[in-house]
DNA sequence: ACCAAATACTACGGACACGTATTATCTGCA
DNA sequence: TGCAGATAATACGTGTCCGTAGTATTTGGT
């Protein structure tokens, strides 16, 4: 609020802390909507991610999907996947067969109390949502998650730019 | 459902639901960004929440600020920072001195190196964060980020509402 | 049929998120 | 003044992110 009154152009604050930057609004909208998450599904003994990876595996084919397959539609990493996946199967809420075609790989299936548990984990998730999507009028919404979309791709891409193997 | 073979880098299928949830787009887009930060990085030996420490810790009071108010900063958690800080004046970037009013704080100063450390990862920053707004067309950029902060700000008030400790 | 490269997963380790519990100190209020 | 409650950090444990490296298996080119 200091702003020179007169004087014309405070230079383009391109960073200035109190303009609106990308990352650290992503990372508040990030680290808030899991910790909200996280907290209202506490009692159901599920982590934010576990509850993902029920919903990625609930809505892919029904035969049972790789890790690798996980892995790309959760946006995650294999090594995470193995141990999101170990703890899960311990839990009992999903199983490991072996690929009929590929003997390296797996193919998870949610076991019955996977299911049950989804059921009751995507209720709150539904809530949650919406009431922070709520925050934005019924008409801006749209095209607010299409321009999220079009810049989590471009994050995504900027990843994959640069390897962390040299390339 | 077998994708039409004709299409190109076929764009993620506009009928998956994935393209208009929140929650999946945060976590695509936070994750991406701050994986394609760090890699950009790692030749410096910091980590994207180093950064992100430094550019608080610079923005703010010269005096230096306690763990806690850090800790509102980087909307992070008091234990995950304290261990952060621990790194971080191991590294020698920054100092912890006695705080003059509370003996039960410090005031995080930064070291020259970290100041030096933090100009130079400030470019690479910037220049991630222009690359991946680019997606967005220049009218619309305003608009989306003072959404995703109203959207922050919403997730951040609904984790609030949801104490650890049942209020 | 053969072998190099790619792929699916595992093992290990550093860093971070965050919940609970504990210690030291400060604050408000009777 | 005295003391309950709030607050700044810390200690410890579980879950997740992700980099490097290694094993088993599949694939593609010859």
């Amino acid at each position: 609020m200091a702003a020179r009154p007169n004087s014309k152009p405070a230079p383009p604050p391109i960073d200035s802390p109190d303009r609106r930057r990308l990352p650290p609004l992503l990372r508040r909208a990030w680290y808030g909507l899991n910790q909200a998450f996280r907290r209202r599904i506490a009692g159901t003994g599920a982590t934010p991610d576990q509850f993902t990876a029920l919903r990625c595996l609930t809505e892919a084919d029904a035969q049972g999907i790789t890790q690798g397959e996980l892995t790309k539609l959760m946006s995650s990493d294999p090594n995470t996947i193995a141990s999101l996946v170990e703890r899960m199967e311990a839990a009992g809420w999903i199983e490991r067969l072996p690929h009929e075609k590929d003997r390296r790989a797996y193919r998870i299936r949610v076991k019955p109390d996977g299911k049950r548990l989804y059921k009751q984990l995507r209720e709150l998730a539904l809530g949650l949502q919406a009431s922070v999507l709520t925050v934005l009028p019924e008409g801006e919404r749209e095209a607010f998650l299409t321009q999220l979309a079009a810049v989590a791709d471009a994050c995504r891409e900027a990843a994959e730019q640069s390897p962390k193997r040299g390339k």
